[in-house]
Order: C-alpha cells, then structure tokens, then sequence
DNA sequence: CAGCGAACTGTTATGTTATTACACCGGAGC
DNA sequence: GCTCCGGTGTAATAACATAACAGTTCGCTG
C-alpha cells in the first residue's frame, strides 16, 4: 500500500493532477464539473488537508461562488459520490482523494496534532474482520477505517 | 475473532452482566458508577443498539434524571472513556460494549437497514494500514474500524 | 420554435449534534 | 468549619447538516 499525505510533494503539480483527473473522469462519464464543484475541489487540493464544510464555505463565499451552506453539502455530495474527495467521520470532514479514477476503499491516518490526513488502501475483505464478518454472513459494502495517531513530524517536535 | 450483535441472547443476563462488569471495574479503580453513568448503560445494554445522545436524554429526561444535553454527553464521555460504550463515528451514535473491562480495539459491522451494530476486535498493528503506517513511521493510537453493509437477517428480508 | 424535463443553483428556514460557561451541591481531608 | 474536588443542573450557543421550494439553463422533442 502507498501511503500519502506527510511527505513533502510538489504541490502544484498535486492540485493540478487532481483536478485533471476530476475533469477526465466527468468527461468520459458525461458528468458535469461545474465551476463551483470544481473550485471546492480545488480548494481541497489546495489545503491539502481535512476541511470542514462550513470551512470551505466560507472560501466560497469570499469568492462570490455561493454563501449558503447546501451549496457547500452539494458540491463535496457530488465530489464524495463520485470519488475525488472523502468523507473523514472522525472529524466531520473532508480530504481530496489522493487515487482519483480508481476504485478503491479509502483507510486514513489523522495526525491528532497537526491535523493532517494521509491515505492508504485498506481491503475490506482481506482483513480480520472482513473474514469474521464473512463468517457470520454479513455483507460489508463500505468500511471507514481511520486510525488516529501521530505523524512522523509531530512525534519528532513532541521530543524537543 | 468473535462477532456478536445479530444473533438472539439472553438478554436480560446481557443487561446485568455489563453492568456487573462495569461496577465491578469502577470498583477496582475507584471511579463512581453515579445514578445517572449507571443508568445510561443501562440504557444502551437494554436497547442493544446504537443510540444517539438526544434518544438516551429523552429517556434521561422522562425519567426525572436530566434534561439538557450535557447530562447525557457527560455520562456518554465517562463510559467511553473507560471503555463501558463506544462512539460510532458513522452514525453519531454510541452503544454498549460487549467486552467490557478487556483492553481491546473495537471494530463494528454496521446494519444500513436495520441499523443494528455487531461488535468485534481489530488489531490496528496487524492489518495493511498498521504495516504501512509503521513503515512511514506513523504511530497509531486508536483506530476507528466501521463497516457498512447487510446483516444476515436484512438480506434474507431482501431476497423476499 | 414552443413546450418540457433534467440537472444545477440560490435562498430561507429548520433540524440535529455537541460544547461552553457558570452556579450549585456534597463528601473527603485537614 | 473550610477548602478542594468531582459531579450535577441549566441556559446559551456553536457546529454540522438537511428540507423545501423558486429560478435558471440547456438539450430534447413534438
Ligand atoms: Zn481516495
Ligand atoms: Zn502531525
Ligand atoms: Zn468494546
Ligand atoms: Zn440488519
């Protein structure tokens, strides 16, 4: 599993990545990446980080692209359901995704200091409780899976 | 790992077992089971399902036990924090656990139908995440493990 | 071209979940 | 008795999320 999200990058080719990706997809799809779906995720790519709705929002609203919040819902609905953002539960917010266009099942690291967010892939079906879950017939569709800890920086600042 | 949540059980000797643990636990390290901590377990063992807080304060509150919401939230943080319940991220949402008094990492299968939840365990050291977030030099603390999808009984409803 | 429906947006209002802040109470220790 | 501390009662508010409906655009079809 390759893991995202602590490393230094280039970020500029980052966002510009991902909204390519965004793009490519709803061309092929026939989906529409509207302006302000598309700034969202833009917006997400930017922070490169977990955003709360309300966050993004505001961002939004100082650019004159909406002020209202089912504005906000509505664009990060689209961007989840369709893959080039998720859903972090454990802080009622949201990360670009960092495998655009691939079917995957998203698993987090959260930085409880620094609040950054990296992800990885988890099989659902591979691990413990995919195997116990199987055992007793239930049928996973979808697993959150995000584990809490510290990043490597903060660990480091932690020792000073 | 063993799965509990879906199958039938003794129900009553469920309530009174968590409880036991749980006053048996507090016993040994000096912590107070209060009136109002007791009986919200109480309530979550009884309903053996995920509640919100708002379900257990209406309950609190038509008993004569407290109305406002830092009430239930108070209660809700004591037995989370000493391992009696747990949050569920997903639905915003707590339930009794069904390991009380052992040191383990819960992970739950959640119902979308019925909304019933199935505890079991998750070693977040074993699995494709903890290997990788080892590797970056992440350290876990705590994991969040909910999966989605049909019990046995919601498909069997399904197929009808 | 008129009429229509689908998809998207703008806006108001409201619902749901969670926390802050402060007053009060009662027992433990001195 | 006094003080400290953990717990409770309550009001107010913050943070997160959705319902409902009007208005727009645009492609399709008669
Ligand atoms: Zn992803
Ligand atoms: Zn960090
Ligand atoms: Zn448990
Ligand atoms: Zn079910």
């Amino acid at each position: 599993m390759e893991l995202q999200g602590f490393e230094r990058h280039d970020h500029a080719s980052c966002i510009r990545d991902g909204v390519d990706a965004a793009a490519e997809h709803c061309r092929r799809e026939g989906l529409q990446l509207t302006p302000v779906r598309r700034r969202v995720l833009e917006i997400l790519l930017e922070r490169h980080r977990a955003l709360g709705a309300y966050d993004i929002l505001d961002t939004l609203r100082d650019e004159g692209l909406g002020s209202q919040p089912p504005v906000a819902y509505r664009a990060l609905d689209f961007l989840v359901k369709n893959g080039f953002a998720h859903r972090i539960e454990r802080l009622n917010a949201f990360v670009a995704c960092n495998h655009p266009g691939e079917n995957h099942s998203p698993a987090f690291l959260i930085c409880r200091k620094c609040d950054r967010v990296a992800e990885g892939q988890a099989d659902p079906a591979s691990d413990m409780l995919g195997r116990s879950a199987a055992a007793i017939g239930f049928r996973i569709e979808r697993a959150v899976v995000e584990a809490e800890g510290l990043c490597p920086a903060c660990q480091e600042n932690d020792r000073k």
